[in-house]
DNA sequence: CAGTGGTCTAGACCACTTC
DNA sequence: AAGTGGTCTAGACCACTGT
């Protein structure tokens, strides 16, 4: 007894059910298991619908379940490392093991985009479709800027789209120098494209994270990758080669 | 005519309210102007509230919006870019601008955090609670995990719990060689206590900074930091002293 | 006090997956 | 076809902020 804190601000239903569910997780439920459905759970506990999704999405924003339409609830395994280090400064696609090219188009950027590219507006760049797999499943999809003027040797500025000529344009980025990067992490809502690829519903939560690679004193390209909130915890591992397991 | 897109795949209601809403912040709404209440808003889309107001989260997560319970909702200035660059290896405290010390307690600490420190569960730890500060704003919460055993003087271990001990921690701390630190980033939702530092409720979207400390080939020190996932964009700057302004 | 956003209800229907 | 999560409604009341 003693400090039984007597509701002085009572808490939200839906707070205190995501700390309930969140406890019988750790105790009474093994990952992968799938949990009761929802209007089970809501008859459950006594609440209506909306207010047991409520604790629901807390859990999903979490990490600590996943949701598919159709499919059901089920306890989720523990957030994946991904390694987003900078620290040993490479041109995208020099580790070929964990990106996979899909397409390439030319197009104008976005206006935030060509801001960082410190480029007009209207200026075309090579804009490569990436997709990052790590354990059989798609952890984010990037897309990748770069200015026609900034690669020399052309590769093939009117060669069919697709994942052949993403391949040409990373190799002519390689030839550069490359001087340094900078890199962001935001919280942002995956558009309906990127939630398709990652296989979530447009409005995701996810991190993303916007690189500038420089070279010559100028941006070279900018790339954007959208990862994955709920499965992938960012990792930078700037002591020699330990990396959080977890 | 053309790609009018008959409703392929019919987009929800407060998707293409988040749409509609977005495109008016941006032509129509100066940074800080506050907009129509929520049954307002709803009446002049002709929707329910709650399909409002699930467009209006939409727009919040992604930093455009800030809405106060009695207050009302206004537009958000962009995320402030906050560095946390590891590149100048440092204890924290090192740069005590932008760190507040508030509190430092003894305790045992959770499960998740004894397994990074890689000690006994029910070794005791100093807590240290710092708080971020940029431009007068509560940006981060921090609680520092450091082992009684871990340093050497003990500063006051049973001094009053208070900003004068916490500083005393951080004192002993910077005496240790620092070998390497790594770090990750992934998506939480406030706990109640950060919740109220950070001028939030409680379960709003945070960015959970988690560094891991080395010396001597063990690991010093943990530190837990939530930065508002809504006001801030993390940066790494690795390139020299350039940092994205945007 | 009036006005705001936050919580909650009890229903309905829709989109998707699986059998 | 049956069962799942996702969307949407039209209300109600609560907690908080201002005046």
């Amino acid at each position: 007894m003693g400090t039984t804190q007597l509701e002085s601000v009572p808490e939200p239903k839906y707070w205190h059910l995501k700390t309930v569910i969140g406890e019988a997780l750790d105790s009474d439920f093994a990952v992968g298991e799938i949990l009761p459905n929802e209007r089970e759970l809501a008859a459950r506990f006594g609440v209506a619908r909306a207010t047991l999704r409520q604790a629901l999405e807390q859990l999903e924003l979490e990490g600590r379940l996943q949701r598919r339409r159709g499919v059901g609830t089920t306890v989720a395994p523990p957030r994946m490392g991904v390694d987003v280090s900078t620290t040993q400064q490479a041109w995208p696609g020099a580790g070929e093991d964990v990106w996979q090219s899909v397409d390439c188009v030319t197009a104008t950027p976005p206006a935030a985009v060509a801001r960082l590219l410190e480029a007009e507006p209207d200026e075309p760049v090579h804009v490569v479709r990436r997709l990052r797999v790590t354990q059989g499943q798609a952890v984010a999809a990037e897309l990748l800027y770069v200015p026609l003027a900034r690669v020399p040797g052309q590769p093939a500025a009117d060669a069919p789209a697709g994942p052949a000529r993403a391949r040409g344009v990373l190799r002519e980025l390689q030839r550069l120098v490359l001087d340094g990067q900078d890199r962001s992490v935001e919280l942002g809502s995956a558009r309906a494209d990127d939630a398709k690829e990652l296989d979530r519903l447009p409005g995701a939560p996810v991190l993303v994270v916007t690189t500038r690679y420089l070279s010559e004193g100028r941006t070279a390209a900018v790339s954007v990758a959208t990862y994955r909130a709920d499965t992938c915890k960012l990792t930078f591992g700037d002591s020699g080669d330990l990396v959080m397991a977890s």
